[in-house]
DNA sequence: CTTTTTGTTCTATCAACATAGAACAATAAA
DNA sequence: TTTATTGTTCTATGTTGATAGAACAAAAAG
């Protein structure tokens, strides 16, 4: 028997702003939020763009950790979801004014 | 005859939002930000805090360039205030839900 | 004119972080 | 069981950016 991998997603009272916004202000990871709010879901191979697995992994769990995105494992997949409801309740307004910006369609990069 | 230093101050149409976000994720900007918005307008050295002024002119001039504070020139004065109406029009509640956050009771740091 | 105040610019240093290859782990498929 | 797929962890490297001292510039005060 061999364990699944978990991860963990803080509670809207551990999301703090400063962790956050540091979170989103990397072109990546605000290319990754707007994917993600155009898809609803994915998972990482799906947001590659060719960069290399290791960095995806990185961005991801930044996110995660500022409680900007949750990852559900269903088998070998990771399906990452953005937590708008979470943020909307612990930081009203500041995702949909970020949200507002992401390009219709969506740049090569970012 | 000598020059007084002259600032530039990007038009709204030329903010955008990845430097912005830079820009205040950032716990020494945020703590200006914040002051800034609760004196309505301050100097370098009202913001000091014990930290050296060249740093201040540092953090001041990330803020300006990315269009959140704008610094009027009085004499050897420099007073900065928070641009709140063009930030308003170019990303609506962005600011609103920052500043929400900042504490009432300013802290020692930030 | 000299001194003080305010803030910038220059320069160097240090720390934080993004990037990316390699090895590994877990599940699914063949 | 072997192979392929998905994603993490480890490690190293390089770059970006914050910090801060020193010299400088401009204006006001003495």
């Amino acid at each position: 028997m061999t364990m699944a991998v978990l991860y963990h997603h803080p509670v809207p009272e551990d999301i703090t702003l400063l962790p956050l916004l540091r979170a989103v202000a990397d072109p990546v990871r605000l290319g990754i939020i707007c994917h993600l709010h155009s898809l609803g879901e994915a998972n990482c191979t799906t947001l590659l763009r060719g960069r290399p697995k290791s960095s995806m992994s990185h961005h991801f769990q930044v996110l995660r950790e500022a409680g900007i995105l949750h990852t559900r494992v269903e088998g070998v997949q990771h399906h990452n979801t953005l937590r708008l409801d979470v943020l909307e309740e612990r930081f009203p307004g500041l995702m949909a004014s970020i949200l507002r910006e992401c390009p219709t369609s969506l740049p090569e990069n970012g």
